[in-house]
Formats: structure tokens, sequence, C-alpha cells
DNA sequence: GCTTACCTACCTATTGGAAGGTAGATATAG
DNA sequence: CTATATCTACCTTCCAATAGGTAGGTAAGC
């Protein structure tokens, strides 16, 4: 056995998700993981039947690891608004690492072009994330933190959007700001002392 | 001469367009294209000599669409916020004809795998609306329409990232929530009576 | 002795792109 | 008015590279 870490089946994952994040689905082939792993392109096949196979995993494995995130985050805290910080953060992080982009973002800008089980996999990203920040939202509002008139269910799917958003928007623009920044405006301007 | 509106330049062009909105940069072929249009593949390299050209030429007429559609709400418009919303309805139009997303946006996600060409032009995209953008809300918030504490460039760089996130997750999550709502939500938000 | 992990070798389809040719319109010069 | 040249828009043919994927084999471990 090598250095390396993890299985072999796990690296190709690790290293399929960032070409995903950088590239796309129709910008990295398997030649490339095997490449990039040290190995050669037919046992990749071995571990991932298809490219749709690999990528329908690899979008359970990113979903799955952002449920145990925001469970995380509603253990550690209770104040609905340092819970909301806490969401932005995680979009925050993973931008940091060479403006990567959300495995779903991307994958959901090409959803018309993508297998049905990857399609799949990314709508219920989503809903995970709408589900989550809805219930948030309503915490905050309850609370009197959060004081629009608008529906928790409306802020939940305008707070993912402008995270999105801001990758694409920040990457595509060479700006420096990004979903940290749009983020936490957001979030002010949500909240009682926003004015 | 067939029935077919425009010069085979422009069926191009807007072929293209419409692949790009729905398939991104990687997902489409020359030959795609000509099919489309009904011509064969190397009639395309004849009035475009690369893929990137192409794909810059039409990111640039885009950009330049997008400008004059900006010139026409600001002399249709004095108010700021109907300026803005105006601007929302813009993203919402594009997203109305069966899901397409910005191309600017599809092309943003994909920045990292773009020729240097392709990228120069989708930078300039984003310049351009944030540029209009800010100038708006720095209206809208002198005629006190916006009382937000934050600046006219964060609020600028919110609702452009709420707008291209928008699409995608509406997209991606299948969900009927588009950028027009989430537009209209956010400039509620923002607005005096939102609260 | 079967399973796992990997390999070489190969296949077929498609990719972006080049080379070179043809039909028809237009322009120009004698 | 005609002959020559040029241009545009398209064509067929071809190419090397790459795509996703398969067949079949080897070597090691339980």
């Amino acid at each position: 056995m090598n250095t390396v870490i993890g299985s072999t089946a796990t690296r190709v994952m690790d290293v399929a998700e960032a070409l995903i994040q950088q590239r796309g689905y129709d910008g990295f082939s398997f030649d490339d993981v095997a490449r990039a792993v040290g190995i050669r392109k037919p046992s990749v096949h071995h571990h991932f039947r298809t490219k749709a196979d690999l990528v329908a995993t690899l979008a359970r494995r990113y979903t799955e690891r952002f449920e145990s995130s925001l469970a995380a985050i509603d253990t550690a805290r209770r104040d609905p608004m340092a819970r909301l910080e806490a969401y932005v953060l995680l979009f925050a992080t993973t931008y940091a690492k060479d403006g990567r982009l959300c495995v779903c973002g991307m994958l959901g800008a090409e959803a018309a072009a993508l297998p049905a089980q990857v399609a799949d996999g990314v709508a219920d990203f989503f809903r995970l994330n709408l589900d989550w920040l809805t219930a948030a939202f309503r915490d905050a509002q309850q609370s009197g933190r959060v004081t629009t008139t608008q529906g928790a269910e409306a802020l939940a799917q305008l707070l993912l959007s402008a995270l999105e958003g801001a990758m694409i928007v920040g990457r595509g623009g060479r700006s420096s700001v990004g979903p940290a920044a749009v983020g936490n405006h957001l979030l002010v301007c949500l909240s009682k002392q926003g004015r």
C-alpha cells in the first residue's frame, strides 16, 4: 500500500468532486480522474460502473455530509441568527478552497444535460437545504430576530439562491466578493438592526 | 431562399445560445449547432473559426443586448424601485423561456474551464450589471425607497447573485420558484414597507 | 478458490478542427 | 457584352485526440 490516505474509491470521489466543482459534469473525464488518482482509466470503471454512477454517488455523499453539518449547527447553536450565520459559513468555506463551487450548484446549472439519477441527487440536495432554512427562518421570525413580512419559505429560497449565485458571480466576474460577503449582507438586511 | 428568418450566422448564434443556456459550454458541439440550423458542421466553422470564437462573439452580443435593455429601463422609468423591478423582469423573462439560464450565469459557473476570450466576455457582463445596479441602488437609497445600512455596491452584488442563483436552484431543485419570485421578495425586503 | 483491485489492449462514437472543392453572385477590365 | 477574377456560403472528406465503456487477464488476500 502507498502512503495516500483513504481507499481508492474514496480518492476517486474526492478527485471527481474537485473536478466537478471547477469544470462541471461535462468538463472532466474518467481519464482525468484516473491520472490524478494514479491508476488507469478502466480501474476507475471497476469502482464506479459508469460516469453517471460515480457522480450520483458523489452527489449523495455531498448531500449526506451537508446534512451532518446542518445537524452539527443545530446542536452547537441555539440562536437562530447564529445558525444562519453558520450556514453561510458552510458555503464560504467551500468557496475559499480555490474558488470551488457548490457541487450541486454546478450540477444544478447543467441539470438539463444530466443523467436522471444525477439530476435526482441534485434535487434532493436543494430540498434538504430549503427545508432546513425554512425551519431556521421560521425560528428567527418567531423570536423576533427577523422581522420581514415575507414567508420563511421565500426567505429560505432567497438565501440559498444568493449563496449559490454569489459563487458564480464572484468567480465569473473575477470579483473578490464571494458567498461570505453576500450571505452576511443579506442576513444583516433581514435582521432587526439592519436599518 | 428558405423561410427561416435571419442570416445563417445569426441563426448559428441563436442556436448556440439556446444550447449554452441549457447544457453549458462543454454540453454542445458544432455538430449539434449545424444540425439544428440545417447545414453541415464545417459550414459552422466558416462563420466562426473556433468554438471559443463563436461563444465569445455570442457572449458579447448577449451583453450588448442587455446593455440596451438597461438603457431602455433608464429612459422608461424614473422611479428607482420601478427600475429595479424592471431589472428583475429581465431575468424572469429569460428563465420563463423553457427554463433557460442566463448565458453568463451558465458560463460563469464553468469559468475555470473556459478559453480566456470567453471568460473575459463573461466578466464584462457581470461588471456591466454590477455597475448599473450599484447606481440604481444608490438612487433608491438617496430617495429613501431603500433604507438598509448596507452599501449600494453590496446590494448590487446581492441582487445579481440572488437572480443568478435562483435560476440554478429553481432548475436544479425542480421548483416552481424562479428569479421572478426571488428577486421581488428581495426587493420587498429591502424596501421601506418590507416590514 | 473465490473475490478484490488493478492492469493492458481494444472498441466505437464523437470531438474540434483542417483541407480542399463547388456553385452562384458580384465586380471589373477589355 | 463578355471574359476573368474574386468572394461568399456552403459542401465532402479527412484527421488526431478524446470520450465512455468493454474484454480479458494477472496478482494478491482472505
